[in-house]
DNA sequence: CGAACGACTACAAAAACTATAGCATGGCTT
DNA sequence: AAGCCATGCTATAGTTTTTGTAGTCGTTCG
């Protein structure tokens, strides 16, 4: 279903307004007044409901009219502003893109630095005890940063797992895990495939209390 | 600054406006229109404006006007809605009521068993791997449900600790470290405090980037 | 031509804001 | 004790703004 996103195309007017409506809640963290709204882009505000009512049948958002006088509240769905949570990402599929959305996050701060990009549900024990199974993991979909960090990563054909990468010298990483009864694997470059790096995890009530219903 | 809260005392009807607010915010999760409210309490939109502005100058909303028929923007501060997070419970204090505050965690469900009245920023590697220091443990203010649970504990005059709690059957408890470095001790339930029982922990970017700033 | 799209005007209803005034209560002066 | 004033709570009246509904007009495309 996260693929049926893209079914319905936009007309011009019904983008500008939907990207102006991601960017303004990227910015302040809230969505604006319809007559805000209308007024800086410069049309009327009839006209800016009419898109938004088209935006909300073909599945954009959700506009829930409370009377007149009211601020009605709209919104945008989890897929345009949350991080999604990954329950398993197939063996050999080419990235997250094909993954299994099991839920989304709210907007963990889009700020640089810790920004982070897809959440992973955490299955096996190789980075036990710092990482237990049930676990939430935010990854930020960068390549590699610097050696040692924590990633995602799948070989081969693998499911993907949780594992220090440290750079060898030849084109080669050694995939380190926290577990010591689970062995370090050393494998070349072009086997390897970095979904993300480790910024941070969730545990118990802090992860069942924030996961959005997809 | 976190005790300045009580300093300034409420009249009945400014009380009963904010405890108003209070439950809707938990009921809801958003705040109500003022209008509405004003009907349901059976005075006019007037009247509870006033109040609400009485009750901003005594700090314990935020009430921002946003031009006429604009829904205006009231906040209630973080004291009231979000879980407090303790940076250090001081050693022989009778509990967190005399903690310092660092900082305040948004609402994390409220809903009964997944419950979390405060949070702890960890110190020691009493837990480790499992808990790590700057680790932030979200923590229910219960005393002991089953033998076996990570508490936060004081032994007597000491500082607080993570610890497994394991109920002994002559009035002792063992309180056992995950790091196996530390020692187990066992002591008697009256040297015992128990603050919290472990409920879930943020790490890394998922701890900062929940942090309200007080 | 008809349908979809984008824009506008005009009007109605509800909410938010401002100003003012009527009471009650408590404290103060005389 | 009586009178006066300040403060807080409530209400009424009227203005501005936003939202909602209905209907119209021109353009573009199949």
């Amino acid at each position: 279903m996260a693929q049926g996103d893209a079914a319905q195309p936009l007309s011009p007017a019904q983008e500008r307004v939907y990207q102006r409506l991601l960017e303004h809640q990227r910015r302040t963290g809230q969505l604006p007044d319809l007559s805000d709204m209308a007024r800086s882009m410069g049309v009327h505000y009839v006209t800016l409901k009419q898109h938004l009512d088209a935006l909300q049948t073909k599945g954009y958002l959700t506009f829930e009219s409370r009377g007149r006088g009211r601020s009605p509240r709209l919104e945008l769905p989890a897929e345009a502003t949350g991080i999604p949570l990954i329950g398993d990402i197939p063996a050999g599929a080419p990235g997250i893109a094909s993954a299994h959305v099991e839920a989304y996050l709210p907007n963990l701060a889009a700020s640089g630095a810790l920004r982070s990009d897809f959440a992973l549900r955490v299955h096996g024990y190789s980075m036990a005890d710092l990482i237990q199974p049930d676990d939430i993991v935010l990854l930020a979909a960068v390549r590699l940063a610097s050696s040692g960090q924590i990633c995602a990563v799948r070989v081969g054909e693998d499911d993907v797992t949780l594992k220090y990468v440290d750079a060898l010298p030849n084109g080669h990483y050694r995939l380190r895990p926290h577990n010591p009864e689970y062995e370090a694997l050393t494998v070349h470059g072009s086997e390897l495939t970095i979904d993300g790096v480790y910024r941070g995890l969730l545990r118990g009530s802090a992860a069942e209390s924030l996961l959005l219903p997809n």
